[in-house]
DNA sequence: TATAGCTTTACGGGTTTCCGTAAGGATTAC
DNA sequence: GTAATCCTTACGGAAACCCGTAAAGCTATA
């Protein structure tokens, strides 16, 4: 089993479920954090005595207090662990169960699983946890119908969040265009971005840039 | 203490931390539902048994699956209960932490105590409890900063609600306003509702429709 | 009843979206 | 090299919005 675990996650009242876990599974070496910061602080420093975790458990969403931090999510963590230690195993824990982000989470930033808060999670992690162990891939809990041949949702791009984006921050296509511009990104004509606009409407069975909006929201994708 | 509690949570992660802390304040019964429906169904049984519950501890959102429900939330299962145990005691554990949501909970749903699932929840949890035993009203755990006399977002009634569901759906003016007569919600002129959304714009600092669905959103108002 | 004050509705013009058509430019096929 | 195709951009008219002003309706008060 792994030796030693990082689990990051804000919320008492699931760490503690959490690390329970851990423990029946003979972790040795639990460590747990509640901010992103401190999580890659923690991962930095283990490299550095040469002891360096061998799993990361973390949550996606973060409440933000007082506290300044440079890392607001498990995204963000998760990409600044995989510039230090990319070969750190890592499972997410998270209430999130929009395909398309996992979907960028696997793909984008080599998850090894993830595992959906729900009313059975708790077994769910632990099986994660031992398949990661034996270095299965891309593993998904149960209850998360999608696969990955399912081509639906992959096929909206970071283009589009960007307009979607920009949109739900009140621009108007003018200004978004203006924007892609300053950016160089392309297609940035307020013709394209309005076709563009369009293809996600229909996409989405939306009415209008009001609903669009409604929608993406809802969907996670803003 | 408390003699018998029920708790309904869907996230098992959570709700072994939940009990936990019951099972340290020694409260003798301890039950937990992961569905609404069955929340309400024990109260029902445990009236007609005469063995009623004197405290709920209730989660807001609960998570859709295969099930057919009848009660959505926690909001809803307040309601049911309120029809049938009108003085039993209520604390909503949950991460919401929007104002003008939890006032409506102390306001309509008349609940005891709300404590937001953060990073020391736990302890909050069971102050809360506790205050709650010793008939205190109106408990909030410490990380919210709204005091109740602030009448920024109260002003937002379910009007605004309304008007904003039915944006963030796709109407446009017209079809609001057309509706709203048919349900007969007055105004209803498409000017009045153009300028109570206005208003809203104002308010929330939005652009245009689609910045304030967005923002609307972000809020949890819809 | 008359008047003032407020709310609701109506109206109009300027802006943005919405949607179809078409021109210009790049890439691919042959 | 040329044609076909696709992508990007431009344009224009209708619909919906945004926003100010004014008329109509309601309520309270004297």
């Amino acid at each position: 089993m792994f030796k030693k675990v990082l689990v990051a996650e804000d919320l008492d009242s699931i760490s503690i479920a959490v690390v329970q876990v851990l423990e029946e599974l003979q972790v040795p070496v639990i460590h747990h954090v509640k901010y992103c910061d401190e999580g890659l602080l923690k991962v930095k420093k283990a490299l550095a005595e040469k002891e360096p975790y061998d799993l990361l458990i973390t949550d996606l969403s973060f409440k933000s207090d007082h506290r300044k931090v440079n890392l607001n999510s498990g995204d963000e963590l998760i990409e600044a662990i995989n510039k230090v230690q990319p070969k750190l195993k890592k499972i997410v824990f998270s209430i999130e169960d929009k395909s398309y982000r996992i979907k960028s989470l696997f793909n984008d930033l080599g998850i090894n699983a993830y595992v959906t808060k729900g009313r059975n999670s708790i077994s769910e992690l632990r099986n994660a946890i031992k398949s990661a162990f034996n270095n299965e891939e891309k593993i998904l809990s149960s209850d998360l119908s999608f696969s990955f041949n399912d081509k639906a949702l992959i096929e909206i791009e970071s283009y589009d969040i960007s307009i979607l984006k920009l949109l739900s921050q009140g621009y108007i296509l003018e200004s978004i265009s203006k924007e892609f511009k300053d950016l160089s990104i392309t297609p940035n004509g307020t013709s394209s971005i309005e076709k563009r606009i369009n293809k996600l409407k229909i996409y989405f069975k939306a009415n209008n840039n009001v609903h669009l909006i409604a929608i993406a929201k809802d969907f996670g994708l803003v």
